[in-house]
RNA sequence: GGGCAAGUGGCGGAAUUGGUAUACGCGCUAGUCUUAGGAACUAGUGCCGCAAGGCUUAAGAGUUCGAAUCUCUUCUUGCCCA
């Protein structure tokens, strides 16, 4: 009788949900709220961070639906990719039989958490259904100019035998494989997201229910420098080198130009052997950004001159340099060492000239610079430029660059464009094909999806599409002549970068989405996931909503995420045995412990072995003290720590409320005292008050703090003279309030509790505003800014009055003696202050 | 190297945004009860001190009647970029 089942509650009411569910669909009246969070890779189980991710998103979808909204709160699969094809390979399964079974494993395991998710609107990216209409849209965008071919140089991954985007390299290498990537030239195809690049950065403003923290990692990646192209003759002989810099101002500092080793210019070296051998050691360094910041700065002197366009008769050396790469801007820049670190590192060594034109503290002195000097000052040495500042020096040199055409000025950005060609199986087709004549075109939209063949050899090395005996064999339906298949699949982000819109209309067969259904749903009002995605998937998705609206004219809106919410990672303890070793937290329990080295509490991950099972924990906890736990540790945006007590400690929880409320459901009528009451009254309305606020402000974990006072608070009241009509209502509103947080729990002791065993809707308790102020407040009253004492008194009470009161406190008498008040700072309902002298 | 966060008991963390610092939870201590369980309940728990009292929000300064909160300097940690 004292305790709860929870498992049996978690069981009837999962059930009870799937058979009742709201038909929200047909409500469009109501205002909508969108939540979602990120779908999962169905990798085979889920773990605590889904947990943690989900949980939070429950907490608001419940809350909307409570509040009248009409909620969107669908889920799907994220389940193209390389694990498939590598679990497939290694078990010699097929890769959507792998898939198939993940995905049916972990529904079962949200589902135990009683998420309040429409599983009717379930999506999966790897089915013929959903990559359809990806192909569509590929089509869609190929013929609005937004995709194209282009031969490059590309980060190619000998391990999984593919290409990857330059987000997908880090530290050199893999991001999945670890390999260390490799440049390889190849023929790819790329979405053209630079096209976008000034828009994606502008719009950022326009997210304020974003985190700043993820505006500005996005601002850093699109990297939008403001500079100027500036040709810099050579020698007599009528050559120019354009070079780029952000720098213009700097001008009269120039003292050398450097060049890629890739420079056209350095055509006329390539006979010189000790050029081959330069170029050569250069080539080892690597390419990325960070290798090259890194290494050492090593220059060539090319032995030519440049004319400085605005110093007569003066020429500077022009290097070839290890650390200008040749798809950077114009592949070559002036040096103008004085103001750039990189710039002066590089001078420094081969003994060039150090002009310093920007004045600053370290030049004054007329000793010798240690350091560049970046900072802002007056232009010195710098004729027309001198006595201006950086800022306006920039805006002259740059007029007078345009006035001589010898360059102009220029924008560049960072962001390339999204190089979507991977040479994998497990992914959607590109559906593309080239003709005989060498024409590439897209696949007739009727003869959509190009499905992906059955029976691949995943075995053979290299792309299984294009070692397929017969699958890209095909005909252009225009001619009927017959033609090729792409063998390349598209990057999974593809896939992630529109099923938010899919999830609209998911059973819309002829179009990737309803027009209505969109203009309605979207935007997703709240959106939610791991901070790991700030940049690849919110920018790519970003890019897809523009180019949608580029091909849809019907479409308004231009971002997809209103909101947006990164929660913090899931982390336990690692441990590690004598020999070094990573152990599960289930093998210590069966070792010595003094052989154990507990280690700091690190992201759960299985590598470290520091993982907890969801399910298990399920079963002995119920789900609503897994739920419960995971959001009252920590605030949701910072990192969790898993601890056996803590989950211990939510559950002991759930059973005191259950406790509590048979203890109000045996509770004998008391005759009422109207003060009693109206205190009672006035408190719970707080408390409601609070949480209401608190979740609106994603304060999960402050909100839960003052459920734990609400459930003390009614314990301590069961005996008061409150009626038992009150008292009912009270329990059932808190009840309501932690529904969100405890589905299972709230609907069981609500159920009983108003003695119905069906809710079509469960509403958010109404908070009364005339029952939110207290007649009574409590002072505070300090000397000398110290608190020495407290008085209660009526709200409002005048300052005359409370001093009054103040003073005759005993503690504040005492502290008043033989002292002269000076002053009284009186804050109505807050404080007193004496100030003595 | 640059940028952005953050630093509060033994631990996770609160603090109406300048007005009672340490809510709530964990842990710990003592006790009660029982069918001895990893239960429940009661009381206590920032630090120093027998006490009165004093001290305390990384360290130091400043503004203020009053600072965890604002400003500056230093240190430490985390993230992003190079």
């Amino acid at each position: 009788m004292n305790k709860v089942d929870v498992n049996k509650i978690d069981e009837k009411w999962q059930s009870f949900w799937l058979k009742n569910k709201d038909n929200f669909q047909n409500t469009d009246k109501k205002k909508k709220f969108y939540c979602l969070e990120m779908f999962p890779y169905p990798s085979g189980k889920i773990h605590m961070g889904h947990v943690r991710n989900y949980a939070i998103g429950d907490v608001l979808a419940r809350y909307k639906t409570m509040n009248g909204f009409n909620v969107l709160h669908p889920m799907g699969w994220d389940s193209f990719g390389m694990p498939a094809e590598n679990a497939a390979r290694e078990n010699n399964l097929d890769p959507k039989d792998w898939t198939k079974k993940n995905i049916a494993t972990m529904k079962r395991q949200l589902q135990s958490l009683g998420l309040s998710i429409d599983w009717d609107l379930e999506i999966s990216t790897c089915d013929e259904e959903y990559y359809k209409h990806q192909q569509e849209l590929f089509i869609d965008f190929f013929e609005k100019g937004l995709v194209s071919r282009k031969e490059t140089y590309v980060n190619w991954d000998p391990v999984d035998k593919t290409v990857l985007a330059n987000e997908q390299v880090i530290d050199g290498r893999g991001w999945r494989s670890n390999a260390i990537v490799e440049r390889k030239k190849l023929s790819q195809w790329f979405f053209n997201i630079s096209k976008f690049s000034n828009e994606l950065l502008e719009d950022l403003n326009t997210l304020n229910e974003w985190p700043e923290k993820v505006k500005l990692m996005q601002k850093n990646w699109i990297g939008k420098s403001v500079g100027c192209e500036i040709d810099f003759e050579i020698d007599d002989k009528g050559k120019k080198v354009k070079v780029f810099t952000t720098r213009p101002d700097t001008i009269f500092g120039a003292t050398f130009l450097a060049v890629s080793v890739d420079h056209p210019l350095c055509k006329n070296l390539e006979k010189q052997k000790d050029f081959i051998e330069f170029k050569k050691k250069s080539s080892q360094v690597g390419t990325t950004e960070e290798s090259i910041a890194n290494a050492e700065k090593i220059g060539f002197n090319s032995g030519f001159k440049a004319k400085h366009p605005f110093i007569k008769n003066k020429t500077i050396p022009v290097f070839v340099a290890n650390f200008i790469l040749m798809d950077y801007g114009t592949g070559a820049i002036f040096g103008c060492p004085a103001h750039d670190q990189r710039d002066f590192d590089f001078a420094t060594k081969y003994n060039l000239e150090i002009i310093p034109v920007v004045k600053s503290e370290e030049i004054t002195e007329n000793k010798k610079m240690k350091k560049a000097y970046t900072g802002d000052g007056k232009i010195v040495n710098s004729e027309f430029l001198n006595n201006l500042s950086v800022e306006q020096a920039k805006k002259k040199i740059i007029g007078e660059i345009e006035r001589k055409k010898i360059g102009n000025k220029k924008v560049s950005f960072r962001l390339k464009d999204w190089g979507i060609s991977r040479q994998r199986y497990w992914g959607c087709p590109i559906p593309m094909i080239y003709l005989k004549d060498g024409k590439v075109v897209p696949v007739d939209k009727s003869e959509l999806p190009v499905k992906l063949p059955e029976n691949v050899d995943l075995n053979s090395k290299g792309n299984p599409l294009e070692n397929h005996p017969t699958w890209k064999k095909t005909k252009y339906k225009k001619t009927g002549e017959s033609a090729t298949r792409e063998t390349d699949t598209l990057d999974t982000f593809v896939d992630s970068s529109w099923y938010f819109i899919r999830f609209c209309s998911p059973k819309l067969k002829d179009k990737p989405f309803d027009e209505k259904a969109f203009s309605y749903w979207m935007p997703v009002d709240q959106y939610i996931g791991g901070v790991e995605h700030a940049i690849l998937h919110l920018l790519y998705s970003r890019f897809f909503m523009r180019a949608i609206k580029l091909n849809d004219k019907k479409i308004k809106i231009k971002e997809p995420f209103k909101g947006l919410f990164t929660q913090g990672m899931v982390c336990h303890e690692t441990y590690k045995n004598e020999k070094g070793d990573w152990l599960s937290p289930e093998e210590i329990k069966k070792i010595d412990k003094s052989k154990v080295t507990i280690g700091p509490a690190e992201a759960m991950s299985k590598s470290k072995k520091n993982v907890v099972d969801p399910e298990s924990m399920i079963k002995i906890y119920g789900a609503d003290a897994i739920r419960w736990f995971m959001l009252s540790d920590s605030p949701p945006d910072r990192d969790i720590q898993w601890s056996n007590e803590g989950v211990a400690a939510a559950h002991r929880f759930v059973q005191r409320v259950w406790l509590l409320n048979s203890k109000v459901l045996e509770r004998k009528d008391k005759k009422s005292s109207a003060e009693e009451e109206k205190n009672f009254l006035i408190k719970i309305n707080k408390y409601l008050f609070k949480i209401t606020n608190l979740i609106e402000k994603f304060q999960l974990n402050v909100a839960i703090a003052n459920i734990y006072e609400v459930v003390r608070f009614l314990e301590e009241n069961l005996e008061k003279n409150i009626s038992n009509q009150y008292f009912f209502e009270s329990q059932a509103k808190m009840m309501k309030a932690m529904m969100p947080f405890t589905p299972h729990l709230s609907w069981e002791c609500l159920s009983k509790l108003e003695g119905k065993n069906f809710y079509s809707k469960i509403e958010w308790p109404k908070i009364k505003k005339s029952l939110l102020v207290d007649d009574k407040v409590t002072i505070v009253i300090q000397v000398n800014g110290k608190k020495r004492g407290l008085i209660s008194a009526k709200k409002d009470i005048a300052e005359k009055e409370a001093i009054k009161e103040a003073k005759k406190v005993e503690n504040i008498e005492k502290n008043l003696k033989d002292k002269k008040i000076v002053k009284n700072i009186f804050v109505k309902n807050k404080i007193i202050n004496f100030i003595t002298s």
